[in-house]
DNA sequence: AAGTGGTCTAGACCACCAC
DNA sequence: TGGTGGTCTAGACCACTTT
């Protein structure tokens, strides 16, 4: 048997052998990339293939390209830091702000979906839906209670075999549905009765909740979830682009 | 003289023939887009030109494609309204939810620059800055508090012409500096000692504070931010993504 | 005028999917 | 096996910047 090799596309290696140039080559000082004509020759690939490589490079905020003039690197080119605008499991969102993260169950439940529910999930009124509820611990602190919502259409049986595992990844794993995209949005608030009465919070205590709709890749609203932060723990940084 | 037209990139064209291919013939239905060739024929351009107009309605969210076996139409085809993860001016966020945006300015300061402000615009220490002081309205009522510092040897003089001006576009005009990116920290919190005491805001409301740092189109930082927004007025959307 | 990136064409082969 | 999208090449012309 052969070695099940990655076929990786010339463009992307190309992409990985600019950025190795950048770095071996230091080139803070001036910032100005070899030309695309000059790319090809040191890579052995075509044009198109030089500019795909680029174009990665400049999604990826690391470069820009001047017409006429040439390409430069970016002066702060190190903007790897993901944000809130990046749509990230929870416990890599704890793990990037410094802390080891934990999971405690609180509930799974089967209910009516709310009207609210049920017309951002196009539900049915009164269609059932599977409620996730979830403590999401940093270190052992409180960082988040997360509530999500499913149509219990999508289920065979109530998955209780979930447990620690993100969300995503079980959809993923034995529903084949990717969750691409989520809208979101960021409201103030106090903690809800429940959080207060059953959880032990201090109701004094402010919360950011990110009301959130999740999509698949073919943009079908999947999740619906209410997300309560401790903003004393999680950091909500954004990268906003024109 | 001739009119000066515009000149529009041909997959720009294509990708609006796409676009009212789809309304035109009301695809919903089974979801399927013509194929490549077949879209080579009806607009008359290469592969490559009608791959560049399917590749920018993929980045917009309008399409997704499968290799084998074709290019669909999203569920959720509108996803237009845009976010947080989008730098727009205060004024285009205000309309976007309604109201009529105004501007009421509290005063232009020229002061030394905090350690936080030279840290983050990477300047000496104790660098003058221009400080630029604004309360944003909605239809009248107070929507947010802007503290922007720019670094003052940007400036020949004290910039007093801005007045109604976005100071994007001001910055555009006269300086030639293009805002592009911007790295915001989302906090909740209380208002300022200025903001009560000068402002005549209360002390027990609420605000969400954007601490935000603005970069150029070339990775410099120029705009050092703090905004201060009422968040029963500005509703924080986000669009996130894998 | 020369050099740079931006756009477009024509053609080829590949990987994946459905029949 | 045929059709689909994914990748790559070679070549051309254009728009913009610099000399």
């Amino acid at each position: 048997m052969e070695t099940p090799e990655k076929i990786e596309a010339l463009s992307h290696v190309a992409k990985e052998k600019i950025l190795e140039y950048i770095r071996e080559s230091e080139l803070r000082v001036d910032d100005t990339l070899p030309t695309e004509a000059r790319l090809m020759e040191m890579l052995g690939v075509s044009r198109h293939t030089v500019r795909e490589a680029l174009a990665l490079l400049e999604q990826e905020r690391i470069v820009y390209r001047v017409q006429g003039k040439g390409t430069f690197l970016k002066k702060r080119p190190l903007q790897i830091e993901h944000g809130l605008e990046r749509l990230a499991s929870m416990t890599d969102m704890i793990r990037s702000c410094g802390f080891e993260p934990s999971t405690r169950w609180v509930g799974i439940e089967v209910r009516s979906a709310s009207a609210r529910m049920a017309e951002q999930l196009g539900l049915d009124a009164e269609e059932k839906v599977v409620t996730f509820k979830r403590l999401r611990l940093a270190s052992g602190n409180l960082a988040s209670y997360c509530v999500d919502s499913i149509a219990a259409s999508r289920f065979d049986s109530i998955p209780c075999e979930i447990r620690d595992e993100s969300l995503f990844r079980y959809l993923e794993r034995e529903k084949g549905i990717t969750i691409e995209t989520a809208v979101s949005y960021v409201i103030p608030t106090k903690p809800t009765r429940e959080m207060v009465e059953d959880l032990g919070v201090d109701e004094n205590q402010f919360f950011i909740l990110l009301e959130q709709l999740h999509y698949d890749n073919e943009g079908r609203p999947v999740i619906y979830s209410l997300d309560y932060y401790q903003p004393d723990v999680i950091r909500f940084k954004i990268n906003r682009t024109r």
